[in-house]
DNA sequence: AATAACCAGTTTGCGATATAGACTTTATTT
DNA sequence: AAATAAAGTCTATATCGCAAACTGGTTATT
């Protein structure tokens, strides 16, 4: 397949930058709280809760919330092996075509991308 | 920065796969015409008129439209320096910080992905 | 005791977005 | 003449990303 209908194919799911760093950092640790992810990717709780729940309904993080005292919630998020190897998956597609890309150099002809494979 | 925090923080104009494929596919030749972008890109008439015109008023691509026959328009589709610039960057940030995240291998703590810096 | 501030995270409303089918006007085919 | 195709735009729709408002609690202050 062409390099650019495949990115055009991209899993949003997991390219959507706000996910795709959630996800990249989990990838990085064998748990993470809601608090430290927010910290680390600098978004607002709000959106990090969003984001977190569409990865949850997709599959590819878990989240479990326990009581540490009383009633204070304290939300851990891991990425399930589907997750991983989703976003594992979507940096090697990314830097497959980026490489495919650079093969074909600066100087290129009128309407006609040199595919380098 | 984290890398994190900066994949948070990258470019939607840019990182929306219709148009990344439309941009990286435009640097790798000098004009191309829309039929041409289509097939290359796999995207239906109304999506890649609507992200061409986004990208155009982004500045990133310079569309012009001439008339072979009567009426009917041949739209030819150059990327700017603007946009040569933003993708290759683009392409640049997502490999730097692809390069960041594998130095810290797969072994990891729990939460506490290692910056590898 | 009453009140205020803070906490961790969810819910909500809003503006923006991506998408493909409908549409326009002409050319070509039957 | 009628039917079909062409090149691309316009439009309606469903979904999305976002952060402020909210919730149900705890802690701090008066």
């Amino acid at each position: 397949m062409l390099p650019y209908k495949e990115l055009a194919r991209l899993d949003k799911l997991v390219h959507e930058p706000a996910r795709l760093a959630v996800l990249t950092a989990l990838s990085a640790c064998t748990l993470a709280e809601f608090l430290f992810l927010q910290e680390l990717t600098g978004l607002t709780k709000g959106n990090l809760s969003s984001h977190l729940a569409k990865l949850e309904k997709g599959g590819l993080v878990a989240i479990d919330k326990h009581f540490l005292r009383k009633k204070i919630p304290q939300t851990t998020i891991r990425i399930t092996s589907e997750g991983r190897a989703a976003v594992e998956n979507h940096w090697k597609q990314l830097d497959s075509i980026y490489a495919t890309i650079q093969q074909q150099g600066a100087h290129s002809d009128k309407q006609s991308p040199r595919n380098g494979s």
